[in-house]
DNA sequence: GTATTATAGATATTAAGAGTCTTTAATATC
DNA sequence: GATATTAAAGACTCTTAATATCTATAATAC
């Protein structure tokens, strides 16, 4: 009962597309040995990114990835979407009407959600950059 | 991403046993058929509740489970506790200190998880009943 | 003692996640 | 246009955790 590894790459990956200069290009290479994982299996997880709409990919010399022009509206719950589908962490199958057990199991993970998807991504990446000017 | 089965049927055991007369036991074999799956599975999973508190059992002929005497404490968080452990939904191995992806998504869960833990399982127990009633 | 019932251990099955390898398509540069 | 570069997609393997079954053991009531 957790999130995938894939999950957390993702996050690190938006983060630090955040923090490129505007309009430039990051090859999944680069993505990769950042967090010393194999460049093909981070490209699956890009491209489900991509389709989200989180970031966007040029092929092709100098292409690469970039984040999407929605960046300052894009939340953790956004990302954590388009990773692992927009399942229930509760999913009874049955169903009967009004159960109250899977309503109070719903009702927690959506004040969960909520509180996740009012955390934008962009606080980080500007948290991270003033940290970095602190050290240096 | 999402909880186990045997989550599923632990909270319905547990409701199940609390909706009992007081001090009369149940054996697996009618639990099992209730939620119509093998004994020897639903077993194992009242074995973790009785290990961690939340219900009793007595072997031997004319034993069975009952609810524990903290029936009326007892949680959503409790039952998720007692099968899935204390793991955590967001588990980045390296840690770095202070990192603002971990806090959020660990305050995230906190938040999930305190609402759970303030959700008792005899309210849903008493609301069963009272349904029952209902239709009699 | 006998029947009943929980417990534990070993084992098998299934499903999902994690990861690799190979091929194809798109783009830039020359 | 040829070549190098890079993303995308598909097939495939490996690993792990959940799910489930079977068998043997221990405790209890009668
Ligand atoms: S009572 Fe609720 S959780 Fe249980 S089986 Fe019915 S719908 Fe599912
Ligand atoms: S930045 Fe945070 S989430 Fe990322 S590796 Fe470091 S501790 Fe883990």
């Amino acid at each position: 009962m957790r999130y995938s590894n894939a999950t957390n790459y993702a996050l690190h990956t938006v983060v630090h597309l955040m923090l490129q200069p505007d309009g430039s290009s990051v090859g999944v290479q680069e993505l990769a040995e950042m967090q010393q994982l194999s460049p093909t299996y981070l490209s699956k997880v890009l491209t489900k990114l991509r389709k989200a709409g989180l970031i966007e990919s040029t092929p092709g010399a100098k292409g690469g990835y970039k984040i999407s022009r929605t960046k300052h509206e894009i939340s953790f719950l956004d990302v954590i979407h388009a990773i692992e589908g927009d399942t229930s962490l509760f999913d009874c199958t049955i169903h009967h009407e009004g159960c109250m057990i899977e309503n109070t199991m719903r009702q927690a993970e959506e004040n969960m959600k909520a509180e996740l998807a009012s955390k934008l991504l962009v606080d980080i990446a500007k948290e991270a950059e003033s940290k970095q000017k602190e050290e240096s």
